[in-house]
DNA sequence: CTTAGGG
DNA sequence: CCCTAAG
């Protein structure tokens, strides 16, 4: 008689470790590859250009208010909240439960409130009390009355003097996580805000750098001017409330607001280049034009562009231009390497010296520089009981989201341009969220300390990052429910306690590290993979943990303009480069590994979907292939010396259960290989 | 769709 | 990870 290989495979995993063989999922059932093969044509897509027409979108936002508002970065934070605030309102109606969008509610609070909250903190720097906030913060609107009228160009210069003067005080370790968020919108806003030039080279990867000043202890330094001091303060985060009391303040302190950004608007050097909102835009529109980029064609149909039933959600199908993961373009391969780049330039770093300072400016605004470096020369004082909590970091850039648009390559390059603008305008009708990111985590609880997010002032480099973020929702109605629920938990990551640390982090930072826990209970817990979303939401979908792969949103694209669509219909141009994108890499993680073995161990080779099913049913990405895939190199890896071996290093004894685990099944397979195994069995059937 | 292997 | 041949 003749055994079917699989039958008795699974016989003799069940004889060998009691575990019962697992139901065959129906077919229906069964994990589906994702489809690949994605057409496209004429695309043009444009993700680092976003960050210029941000800063016009964040132009317009302001520009009704920025008349009788004072200027300054927490003022544009503040108006940009507003408008935050109402569609985060919005959001929590649709999804009261989601705990991501009570974040971003948080988020956007916070940044409504800080800003007055900060001039307080200034005033009243020994009324650690809350309640003495409302007090205080009358006391510094009186104080200030002359400074309320300022220019989006001071605005702007203004930034690089925050962005200069951000006082290590800025972040720190007591403050929260949200507030963190928040004092980067600001600065973000202010950078928008800021003229054209400036901005770019805020944006530059390679250049602004947002690091404060050397510290100077406390009492060295009087010789901050008011204004000065101000600014730093107007960005610094509140000191770390007890609790949530500042969430409480009302933003009907808008007022103090305006009034207390302001105070340096009397700086002659802002005055020198003080560039009308027109120059401005025009600026950013030509910033835009010259660097858009066209890219794979890959036409998105229906979720082709992700491989997982999570990534593919987002695909606003039908839709003109999409918000997705520079990834997903497959066409766009080849000059991933640079794209990544873009991507990338979220990065920020922690200053371990507090003298070290580099503070490139940019080659091309003299003025500006000099402002700037004014203000950076001028000491300040900084008043932090504890020196050395401080945290400090300098925003390179952020991350803006991609952004996809899709455009005839017939049409003209004015259309394009209008094309990306109102994508990316589109894209700001809901505002910006800041999401910060750490060890490649998103840090959603607003409520932590950055200390117990992990973010200390001697972590390491690059493990912080900021994204821009999109408030998705600006018409939720276009929407199918599920779909904004799915592109919400998408868009986010997941809670940190939940979460798998990223391979190469060693969550050294008091997360938990739930990778042994799933780890380690392995017949009953699948590895769940990364969609830990599922913590904030029953079926929740899978989501990257990758910091790359966080921000996306619709865009409720207005259809491009008459004289761009009208133009050419011809779509038939692609066949071109297209193909499916090759998908992001995704190192498995210790845990992942652990839970393979396990159920490689149980299973047996050559039934990776049942392994898949077993162990990674949870894990959307990680196909079968994946999962043999990965075997296979497991396999390589245990037979090479440690030293050949690249990656998060795997713990030797799981190398060893591989051996293991591989050399006993490929034992089992061959002995059932050969049709005549058991001398017995061959004579009865012979017999 | 799954497996198994080469690329 | 991708791609394919096979079943």
């Amino acid at each position: 008689m003749v055994f079917q290989k699989r039958t008795s495979s699974e016989m003799e995993a069940c004889a060998g470790s009691h575990v019962a063989e697992m139901p065959r999922v129906p077919k229906s059932a069964r994990g589906k590859r994702s489809v690949r093969k994605k057409e496209s044509h004429g695309q043009v897509m444009c993700a680092f250009d976003l960050l210029a027409t941000v800063a016009g979108k964040l132009l317009d936002e302001g520009e009704g208010s920025l008349g009788n508002m004072s200027a300054g970065s927490p003022v544009v934070a503040a108006a940009s909240a507003k408008v935050k605030q109402e569609q985060c309102d919005e959001e929590a109606k649709h999804f009261k439960n989601d705990a991501m969008d009570q974040d971003s509610c948080n988020e956007s609070a916070l940044i409504s409130h800080i800003a007055p909250q900060r001039l307080v903190d200034h005033h009243s720097r020994k009324a650690e009390d809350l309640n003495e906030v409302p007090k205080a913060k009358s006391e510094a609107a009186d104080k200030e009355p002359s400074m309320i009228s300022c220019t989006k160009a001071e605005l702007g210069c203004n930034f690089g003097a925050i962005a200069d003067r951000w006082s290590p005080e800025s972040v720190e370790s007591g403050a929260f996580t949200g507030d963190a968020a928040a004092n980067v919108m600001a600065l973000a806003a202010a950078a928008f805000n800021k003229n054209a030039p400036d901005m770019y080279n805020l944006l530059d990867p390679m250049d602004v750098d947002v690091k404060p000043p050397p510290l100077v202890s406390s009492d060295s330094t009087g010789e901050m001017p008011l204004y000065g001091d101000k600014i730093h303060r107007s960005i610094s985060f509140p000191r770390a409330p007890k609790g949530g009391a500042e969430y409480a303040v009302d933003r009907e302190n808008d007022d103090d607001d305006k009034s207390s950004g302001c105070t340096h608007s009397s700086t002659a050097t802002n005055r020198g280049f003080r560039p009308n909102c027109t120059a401005d835009h025009s600026r950013v529109k030509k910033f835009l034009a010259c660097k858009y980029r066209k890219v794979a064609p890959a036409r998105m149909h229906k979720g082709d562009l992700s491989y997982s039933d999570a990534d593919r959600k987002p695909s606003f199908r039908n839709k003109k231009m999409y918000y997705t993961r520079q990834r997903t373009q497959r066409s766009t391969f080849k000059r991933r390497k640079m794209f990544d780049r873009h991507s990338t330039l979220v990065s920020e770093e922690f200053a371990k010296s507090n003298t070290r300072r580099t503070t490139k400016v940019p080659t091309a605004r003299p003025a500006s520089l000099e402002a700037n470096k004014g203000s950076n020369s001028m000491p300040f004082r900084r008043s932090c009981e504890s020196n050395d909590c401080h945290v400090k970091l300098k925003i390179k850039s952020f991350k803006v989201p991609e952004l996809l648009i899709e455009i005839p390559e017939t049409a003209s390059v004015g259309s394009l341009k209008k094309t990306v603008l109102e994508a990316v305008n589109a894209m700001l009708g809901g505002g910006l969220r800041v999401g910060v990111l750490h060890h490649g985590k998103k840090i959603r609880d607003d409520s932590k300390t950055l200390l117990q997010a992990g973010i200390s002032h001697d972590d390491m480099l690059d493990n912080l990052g900021f994204s821009l973020e999109p408030n998705c929702t600006q018409h939720p109605s276009q929407f199918a429910a599920s779909e904004d629920v799915e592109f919400l938990e998408t868009v986010d990551t997941t809670e940190p306690l939940a979460r798998i640390p990223p391979s190469d982090s060693s969550s050294k930072h008091g997360e938990v590290d739930a990778c042994q826990e799933l780890a380690l209970t392995p017949l009953t817990a699948n590895y769940h993979g990364n969609d830990h979303d599922s913590v904030h939401s029953p079926g929740g979908v899978s989501s990257p943990e990758k910091a790359s792969a966080n921000s996306r949103a619709i865009v409720p694209v207005t259809p491009v303009d008459s004289s761009a669509g009208a133009i050419v219909p011809v779509n038939k141009a692609k066949r071109s480069s297209e193909q499916g994108q090759r998908r992001i890499r995704r190192p498995f993680s210790v845990a992942e590994v652990e839970a393979l073995v396990l159920a490689v161990e149980k299973l047996g080779t050559g039934r990776w979907r049942d392994v898949k099913l077993r162990a990674f049913d949870n894990a959307k990405h990680r196909t079968y292939v994946d999962l043999k895939d990965k075997w296979k190199t497991l396999v390589h890896t245990a037979s090479i010396s440690p030293q050949q071996r690249r990656g998060e290093p795997v713990p030797q004894d799981l190398l060893d259960r591989v051996l293991a685990a591989q050399s006993y099944w490929s034992q089992q397979q061959a002995k059932l290989q050969p049709k005549t195994p058991p001398l017995a069995e061959a004579r009865l059937l012979t017999t």
